[in-house]
DNA sequence: CGCTTAATATAGCCAC
DNA sequence: GTGGCTATATTAAGCG
């Protein structure tokens, strides 16, 4: 451990440890908000199950996407297989 | 899905989603600040992992953490293992 | 526990741990053959990330992503997102 | 990419690929029986859980465990916290 | 409340 | 040997 005989060794750790858990509390905060825009749009007839897979599908970036499909398949050719 | 017909329900599911996807990234911010002080905390000579044990541990209360240990030690004990 | 006052709860609970522990080391050994052929490949002047890639692509059978993207496509147009 | 120009190249690629699949159904389906294992523990009224830790355990020897709870309790002390 | 799926944490591997 | 990356294992959340 760090600073041994140095008694602002705990302070550092203390220091450390605190400020995780104050952001773990900020994320734990919008995790709640995140939930409650998810009920709001349930009680509007929406379904959070499709919502989740828009969101996961427009998180990743359409270039990336397209890269990574020429790469792929530049190899997939090689084997003859069905990429679609 | 809800408002077929009317041109806003789109609007509506654009807003909700552009909501969840404003907060993810929030999130995902406070994730990356909370990696950095790890490795804030690593450079100064502590251990990440043991101080990610410490904060679990803080999160529930000294009788739980006893239960939990003692339940391990029962099945450490029928497996006649030394567990200390 | 189970078996409380039956002296063979321990054998039970140990036959169990024993069996998962032997699948544990059969699970490694297939994956250190797994290691042994990306060595192989690589030897060869494959790029073992580029088959890893391949090879995550052949594990999701096509006609399931095709079903996914549909339904995704369905919500994603009420969005007028550019989902290619 | 090796062998440009020799047809067999995509084979060789194609064989590679192969050999890893099919060890990886191998090493999924090894994981399937570990989880039917848990799953029949369970109903036997046994804690995964705890089993998981036990096997964990069972892999490092006492030393090692001694010398990461002493760093946990260090750390612990160093925050005035109550670990037991 | 149990069962399935997503988020997180850990560990192993590879390149620098 | 350190740091990033991938894969696995564990934990938490969501859903019926």
């Amino acid at each position: 451990m760090p600073g041994e005989g140095h008694n602002s060794a705990g302070e550092e750790l203390r220091s450390l440890v605190e400020r995780v858990e104050r952001l773990n509390e900020e994320k734990q905060g919008i995790a709640d908000d995140i939930k409650y825009i998810f009920l709001e749009a349930k009680s509007r007839g929406w379904d959070a199950k499709v919502m989740r897979k828009i969101i996961a599908a427009r998180k990743v970036d359409v270039d990336t996407r397209q890269e990574e499909r020429a790469l792929i398949e530049t190899y997939a050719s090689a084997l003859g297989m069905d990429y679609v």
